[in-house]
DNA sequence: TTAATATATGCGCCAAGACGAATATAATGG
DNA sequence: CCATTATATTCGTCTTGGCGCATATATTAA
């Protein structure tokens, strides 16, 4: 099992701007708290409004740029925007991503905001916490 | 400054500002090129900037920036500075750093800039890339 | 002391981006 | 059509932080 030292031919390609961007989203704290409850699957807009306990334009403005950087999805029903986590095809950016998503997971603050978001969508609170848990694990 | 929270009983919690920090040492691409050749072991500053080929202004003042957010320390010999690395305490920050050192490494540019630094300091590139992918490994 | 080398910092300018407040857009129902 | 609800965007303002350029500081040698 011996390792190869001499890597140079086959170099993994993570692209300098996905790197850029994708740090660039996570170095602001209503955009981590966002991440992390989408860890517990799809949310939308006024539940993680409501969860946060932020202006709606805020997180509005927030998800546009998570959005621009690649990092969630929007779906569309009927009035609401379903918003989830799209993790990043790079190996590299996913690893770091799954590495954040289990850090700010443990936050206090992430904590507290899915203790409300299973407040406001009636999903026990062990659910999203399970659910949260296994996202930045697989 | 302290870092850490302590919630619950036995349940270590990454302090905000420590993350905060962190994403935002790491949104700069001179600083990221920097970390992923202090992977490799201590460097003087002139190498620094003999090998990413910045002006030496530019190499100091990322350095006061990574010095300030605790992720270098510095040593000083004569005339010169060696700059090493210095993993957070934080066990969730420490993680999202070797996986961001992990995939800065394999780039091109990480390459390109061990490889001029090998010719600057007489150490052959393997021993540097091998050093550098043993940091993050730990 | 003065000179030389290595490193750090101050200044001016500029772009990114965060926020509050107001407003615009989109979808649905009456 | 109009009203309502959910979401997005625009505007003005402010802070952070990047860079180039010049200069300041520190250490050693002559």
């Amino acid at each position: 099992m011996a390792r190869d030292i001499y890597v140079k031919a086959n170099m993994k390609i993570t692209d300098p701007p996905v790197l850029e961007q994708l740090f660039k989203a996570l170095s602001d704290d209503t955009r981590r708290r966002i991440l992390a409850l989408l860890a517990s699957g799809e949310v939308c807009v006024c539940n993680i409004h409501g969860a946060l306990g932020l202006p709606q334009p805020t997180i509005s403005r927030h998800l546009a740029y998570l959005r621009k950087s690649g990092l969630v999805a929007a779906r569309r029903d009927g009035l609401w925007m379903h918003y989830r986590l799209q993790m990043p095809t790079d190996a590299g950016a996913s690893e770091i991503l799954k590495a954040t998503l289990e850090a700010v997971g443990d936050l206090s603050a992430a904590g507290s905001d899915r203790k409300t978001l299973s407040g406001l969508v009636a999903i026990p609170l062990r659910v999203l916490n399970a659910a949260a848990t296994d996202c930045c694990r697989r």
